[in-house]
DNA sequence: TCGTCCGGCGTTTTT
DNA sequence: CGCCGGACGA
């Protein structure tokens, strides 16, 4: 029996509501996956409902793994088995693996990522003939946008997304024909469409949707405010048969509008699902008050959203601090500076981050850091998977998997180098065209097209078959030892680069390739293919590689400062932030206030910030600023400029160490120099 | 096929 | 100010 007497009163109402639409609006810091975990363990463990009932999608693989390692606490493994939480998009893959045949399209299809989509694009348009010449990233992200709209290519030019006066229109139409031929040529789907694939399947299958409807008899979102218009379809399908939905978000931190997320999905939620129950949930157990303080005054300016005050029992004197800064290179410094002197009196360094709103940003701060010798870590950055000697080798197993996968082909084709060029390729791509077949099976129907290339095609065309089968039979990481083995790979990449550090890394790099195989192969035991290992790569962002890696303990950060976007902030919390930048063009971008549009999500970015800080809130501008090498005069941002937010912050003139008394400015500056010259001394 | 030069542009990015 | 991508030349 699972009590849920250590819940506060909305949090238990959130989770004793169990039948019909519910919408829990959980303010920042309020318990949010607490009340989700205990909410199932309820269901489970006191109503008896099975856990094959209960489906929780979440956005990131990390929030769908802290929860399960919670409910496994309170419930057991024994109880939380067949429990389904996952990501939206393995959810859609899950679905689509099963039912993608419907759609015609095998089992055994690829996904691309941003870069293979780039490829294709990039060719669509060369294939394109006009006057004008367009820039391919206004088309992709386009195409995006109409996949995630729900809009397929036969349907875009009867929808108001299409102006028949814009050329950029009729371009975009061109390109995403071919790209989707493409697609299906090579038997991939991208990003996009793990999640368009699978509403597609709904819309045509009803009685697939109902299916899966009433396995899923109780279903949870988190993050709702981030859904977009197809993730919204999606829930829409999965409860078709019932409508217990429960949604948890918070519409003061939707801050991904760029990528889609629309954040009207909560705020009309009762509009989409009558007799819906809203609780929220504005107790904070992260801040002391005069934070939470700032945090209300500065998102209350927003029209247009649900009303919300955090409050905490942490009451505090501590306000929240404003420091003004003479430059870019000011600020690092006294930010720096007041780290070591953290660090100085015993603090732990985990305990603190820097918080920004774009990553150029961190430069300066990075710089300091390391001429102090301050430990730190950068969030965001190059994924695993987008690392070139993984694409290589994720390519090798996918073309084993799928050898209609041209562009995979083409990659590994002459990688390493077997004196298959690019005149080859294309006498090879010309028969293809021909014979209307594709590249892999032009290449083994006539080896000897070109005699002098007979003997590489057949090797090569000989290994991948090989290696269809040894996978098959060995285990994953043996077959793929073996492979690198039989393409001296590692030998390749030596050749590649001349610096022997540079060598080490890719190898390193490969190391740890093989070494995520033998975790996953021992992991999934029997399931482990190497379809679903690609797979689970790709669907997996690279914070979830370094945990896998490191096998450390979540509790407890490394003693290293964190640096990171206000965007990956979210979710997160730290003893001692510091928000810097807090400028005029930066936060608000200067791009949204010359658009005029998106102020509102500026303004939640900077919430999220301040809802980061649990003891002390630091944020700091510039007075000036080199902006593209020249010094531009700054403004402190007008999210801290409301006469309801004056009062509660303390502002502080660093440039002029106003905030000192003389004495105390006179030693500053003594131990600033010194310090200063220590450094340089180096 | 690769290197080099010039012009344009410059956010955020859970999968 | 620097980076990246396209164009063009060796």
């Amino acid at each position: 029996m699972i009590s849920l007497s250590g819940l506060n009163q909305p949090q238990r109402t959130a989770a004793e509501t169990i039948e019909g639409p519910v919408l829990i609006l959980a303010g920042a810091g309020s318990g949010k996956t607490r009340t989700l975990t205990y909410r199932i363990a309820h269901m489970v463990d006191n109503l008896g409902i099975s856990p094959r009932q209960i489906l929780g999608v979440s956005f990131t693989n990390k929030a769908a793994r802290e929860m399960r390692e919670r409910i496994m606490t309170l419930l057991g493994s024994r109880k939380a088995r067949g429990l389904t939480l996952s990501t939206f998009h393995s959810l859609g893959v899950k679905i689509l693996k099963k039912e993608i045949t419907r759609l015609g399209y095998h089992k055994n299809f690829s996904i691309y990522d941003m870069s293979d989509q780039q490829a294709i694009i990039r060719e669509a348009l060369k294939h394109y003939k006009a006057e004008k010449t367009f820039d391919k990233k206004i088309i992709h992200s386009k195409i995006g946008l109409l996949k995630n709209k729900g809009i397929s290519v036969d349907d875009f030019a009867d929808t108001p997304f299409f102006d028949d006066e814009d050329p950029y229109d009729h371009a975009t139409l061109h390109v995403y024909q071919y790209y989707e031929d493409k697609l299906r040529f090579y038997n991939a789907i991208d990003f996009d469409d793990i999640l368009f694939l699978t509403v597609k399947l709904f819309r045509k299958f009803p009685e697939v949707a109902s299916e899966y409807s009433r396995q899923f008899q109780y279903i949870m979102i988190d993050e709702y405010q981030d859904t977009n218009g197809l993730q919204f379809e999606l829930v829409m399908g999965l409860t078709r048969e019932h409508n217990n939905l429960c949604v948890v978000g918070d519409d003061d931190q939707s801050i991904y509008s760029f990528r889609g997320a629309d954040i009207s999905n909560i705020l009309n939620f009762e509009k989409n699902f009558p007799g819906a129950k809203i609780i929220k949930l504005e107790e904070n157990y992260r801040s002391i008050s005069p934070i939470l303080d700032l945090a209300n005054r500065v998102i209350e300016e927003n029209k247009n959203r649900r009303d919300k005050t955090l409050w905490s029992q942490k009451p505090s004197e501590f306000k929240p601090i404003l420091w003004q800064m003479a430059d870019t290179d000011h600020e690092s410094q006294v930010v720096v500076d007041e780290i070591v002197k953290h660090q100085g009196s015993g603090g732990h360094l985990g305990d603190i981050a820097v918080l920004y709103r774009s990553n150029t940003q961190a430069q300066a701060i990075e710089e300091q850091l390391r001429l102090s010798q301050v430990p730190y870590t950068i969030i965001g950055g190059q994924k695993f998977y987008e690392k070139k000697e993984v694409k290589d080798l994720m390519a090798y197993l996918t073309v084993i998997n799928n050898p209609s996968d041209q562009l995979a082909l083409r990659r590994i084709l002459n990688i390493p180098h077997r004196g298959i060029g690019n005149r080859t390729l294309d006498k090879y791509l010309e028969l293809a065209t021909q014979k209307n077949i594709n590249l892999f099976e032009a290449m083994r129907s006539q080896p000897d097209l070109d005699p002098r290339r007979e003997t590489p095609i057949k090797e090569f065309i000989g290994l991948i078959e090989d290696f269809q089968s040894y996978f098959q039979q060995k285990p994953l990481e043996e077959s793929l030892s073996l492979l690198i083995d039989k393409t001296s790979y590692l030998e390749f990449i030596a050749k590649q680069y001349d610096s022997a550090k540079q060598v080490e890394r890719r190898k390193t790099d490969v190391m740890m390739f093989i070494e995520s195989a033998e975790r996953f192969s021992k992991f999934y035991q029997g399931s482990a293919t190497l379809q679903s290992f690609v797979e689970k790569l790709i669907l997996q962002d690279s914070q979830d590689n370094q945990n896998l890696d490191e096998d450390e303990d979540d509790d407890i950060r490394r003693n290293e400062v964190t640096l990171m976007t206000l965007h990956s902030s979210k979710g997160l919390e730290f003893k001692i932030v510091y928000l810097i930048g807090v400028e005029e063009e930066i936060l608000p971008h200067k791009k949204t206030i010359l658009e005029g549009q998106g102020i509102d999500e500026e303004r939640r970015l900077c919430y999220v910030g301040i809802t980061r800080a649990q003891e002390k809130l630091i944020m700091t501008y510039c007075k000036e600023r080199k902006i593209y090498g020249k010094m531009t005069v700054r403004h402190k941002s007008r999210f801290l400029c409301s006469d309801k937010v004056m009062p509660i912050i303390v502002e502080q003139d660093r440039t002029t160490f106003g905030h000192l008394s003389e004495e105390e400015a006179k030693q500053y500056k003594k131990d600033f120099f010194q310090g200063l010259r220590e450094k340089l001394g180096d």
